[in-house]
DNA sequence: AGAAATACCCGTACGC
DNA sequence: TGCGTACGGGTATTTC
């Protein structure tokens, strides 16, 4: 579930406790966390290397280290923190780096679903990924194109990360009804101005994510208070905050997805 | 080629 | 109470 608010949270807690820091061990308990790598090969790699910057790219997180690039997505369950060494851990800790200080970084994944890069360029993972959705760069006239080149629907094409970086589930939920529009919508379909709407509404609601710290949901998810904004997302049967109307939940591209029926609609109200 | 469906995981919530 | 099972969610892989 982290989503790009959430990464960006864990971006902005472990920069200071891990730049600067040299991995001097690992303990490394389920191997297909692995991109690639054996184990073996992954320590004897890491090992002395220095972590020079940390930043994120879509919802991967990367440690740039003296002669390579550390990258971890936490998909569904994962999460990381810096403790002393010598300090109980959280369950389902599978990986561990060891700091020259005495603390470690721990990855801890109840589902495992999350993996663990270690490459020469981090362009070899995350180059095929879609334009930043914050970035200065990415401009609503830009995403009017990218739209009208594909032609699906909304919520799948939102999810793709080589259309777009960064969003999963609940910010393209909250960032659809924003915009006031279906999930099912054909991406071709949408003028320039919902196109706008779109952009903004994206924008909205990951800097509303970021703002709180991100979200905290479903027990194995340590987040923030993004949560307590939810528009739609895990409010089905809800009325709307906008109009009233209760919130729908369907399934799209096998989706939990949550939309409101009156503001979000897939076909122009006639009267 | 591109889009849709499936596999990978497992703690929890639910049905019987 | 206890057992069995469906569920969710991101992405790599497989299928269409």
């Amino acid at each position: 579930m982290p989503e790009l608010p959430e990464v960006e949270t864990r971006v902005r807690e472990l920069r200071q406790p891990c730049v600067g820091r040299t991995i001097c061990g690992v303990q490394l308990d389920w191997p297909r966390h692995l991109h690639q790598l054996s184990p073996q090969q992954f320590a004897e790699r890491i090992h002395g290397q220095t972590v020079t910057q940390l930043w994120r790219r879509g919802k991967y997180l990367i440690f740039d280290l003296t002669r390579d690039a550390l990258l971890i997505h936490l998909r569904m369950s994962g999460d990381l923190c810096v403790q002393p060494g010598n300090s109980a851990a959280e369950p389902h800790t599978h990986t561990r780096l060891r700091f020259e200080n005495g603390h470690e970084l721990r990855f801890s994944d109840a589902r495992k679903f999350g993996r663990v890069y270690l490459v020469g360029d981090a362009q070899q993972i995350v180059g095929k990924l879609g334009p930043e959705p914050l970035a200065a760069a990415f401009n609503a006239r830009q995403l009017h194109t990218a739209l009208r080149a594909k032609n699906r629907a909304l919520k799948p094409l939102l999810l793709d990360q080589s259309f777009l970086a960064g969003l999963g589930n609940i910010y393209t939920d909250e960032a659809l009804f924003i915009a006031g529009l279906h999930p099912q919508r054909r991406s071709a379909s949408l003028s320039l101005a919902e196109a706008h709407a779109l952009w903004l509404a994206l924008r909205r609601a990951l800097r509303s994510g970021i703002r709180h710290n991100g979200a905290s949901i479903d027990w194995v998810y340590r987040g923030g208070q993004q949560q307590l904004h939810f528009r739609v997302y895990q409010r089905a049967g809800q009325p709307c905050l906008r109009c009233g109307a209760l919130v729908r939940r369907i399934v799209v591209a096998q989706r939990g997805t949550h939309f409101c029926p009156h503001c979000q609609r897939l076909t122009r109200a006639r009267k």
